[in-house]
DNA sequence: ATTTTTTACCACCGATAGAGGTAAATAGTC
DNA sequence: GACTATTTACCTCTATCGGTGGTAAAAAAT
């Protein structure tokens, strides 16, 4: 009973990263055993005897078990850990791969028509919108992040901080600043990716991306439209934002990680 | 024709992500112009009118593009950069959660499996077996990870060190000593995520983790089966290899990351 | 040496899911 | 009401997996 539940979960996170049904009923019937033959696997699951051998054979390649050969061959399970460990690096690097082409061929084509008809001057309504827009101009920053986060719709935080984290690879320095009242809701990690700093009020936020673009929150308004940004590269803004945020920060107390 | 060629590697890494056939042209084409309403969409690719709607919804549940309401809609693609990071976001939680969930239900088992079976010492013979080892034991550690890394086979390294990069997030302290000759071949991020050392000479390597399991290499042999290992988490070979690792280490001049 | 059993492999079939493809009905807008 | 934008329904095609049979070689038994 139990046991039929928690293989249940199992089983299905185990489709979930890629092993078909019967890849998985030969995994959990090596892992249980520790040691069997083609014909043992067979009986212990509901897989036919002659497909036996195909599923271990995918199996081995998709690197979950061991083979020593001989007659009649045997099959080991390799950790659980292991298995998962080299999943998520050929993951990782596949994804990196496709990652590193994709920008390269599409960031010019999306960046051009960016200049033919992004006006330098947005003004960005909902929360959604200003969430997705500040994911993209993280995404953008070469080498230093400035966030001021004084009262902001609630929603809008955990839209944006886990992007911060993917900058953690990336030699970027963050600079954090937010009040009394909302420190205590940042996640633990916001410590370590960023230099976060206090104060007891601040009005205006936003965020500045290496001096060069700024998106500026207004509202922390009640409906959904009443949540404003304003975005912008335009020279002058990126200057006012900059020197407003270089004050706020330089009369700021810093947080103490521990 | 280039123009072709292009697009064609383009459109394959988008399948390769999850996008359909449909959807990865959408995309394109949005990329491309910037902003289009469904019917131009239809008109510049392939897609049949009909379908336009469905695959332009999909790619906005996906995260891959906006959408501005009013009829006609209007439908803006999100910065490939942004798409990707929000795409590599959701796998990595997806995976995270999977790999969490059936570490604890798996690994018991496993060990188990172990225990019963597994004697104190292992002799391991030929590259592959040492390699699954070390990844397996590098896999628990939970402490402290000290690799001496002496003349191995060639193909060692590249099996086990992108495994260490795995454990950049755990708090791990890892202790890594070599040779001048190895050094150079080191990866760059190798300095990032261990304390590299080096020595003049060095003859038994191995791995020690957390003090409870060891993994010396022996051989350094010209078959296969003359590449041995010994495995070991018997008390007595943790502490000698500790004491000599430890010797080693002190007497080893820090590696300069710059 | 021969027969029998076991092991390893192959070829084929059917069901299914998801994608592509077509046609018609519905909803908004001028 | 005419026209277009959107939605729905339905069909086809294909890749993959589960499922069944059968074959050849190796090992074991006689």
């Amino acid at each position: 009973m139990a046991e039929t539940l928690i293989s249940g979960r199992v089983d299905r996170s185990l489709r979930d990263i890629g092993l078909t049904e019967y890849e998985s009923l030969a995994y959990l019937a090596l892992v249980k055993s520790g040691e069997l033959t083609a014909g043992k696997v067979s009986e212990l699951t509901s897989i036919p005897y002659s497909k036996v051998y195909s599923v271990l054979d995918s199996l081995d390649r998709k690197g979950w078990i061991e083979v020593k050969g001989g007659r009649p061959r045997l099959y080991y399970p390799k950790s659980p850990v292991e298995a998962l460990m080299a999943e998520q690096l050929k993951q990782e690097n596949k994804f990196e791969q496709i990652k590193e082409l994709l920008i390269e061929e599409l960031l010019p084509l999306y960046e051009q028509r960016g200049v033919k008809e992004k006006p330098e001057i947005w003004i960005i309504r909902g929360s959604e919108n200003i969430a997705s827009n500040i994911r993209e101009i993280i995404a953008k920053v070469k080498r230093e992040l400035m966030v001021a986060l004084p009262e902001v719709p609630v929603e809008l935080p955990p839209m944006v901080f886990p992007y911060l984290e993917l900058l953690r690879d990336r030699k970027v320095d963050i600079l954090l600043l937010t009040t009394t009242d909302l420190v205590s809701t940042l996640k633990d990690y916001a410590a370590y990716i960023a230099e976060v700093r206090v104060r007891d009020e601040m009005f205006g936020g936003g965020v500045v991306v290496d001096g060069k673009e700024t998106l500026l929150f207004l509202g922390k308004g009640v409906t959904e439209e009443q949540n404003l940004a304003i975005w912008s590269d335009h020279v002058g803004l990126n200057m006012i934002a900059t020197i407003y945020f270089q004050h706020l920060w330089d009369t700021a107390k810093p947080f103490n990680k521990f």
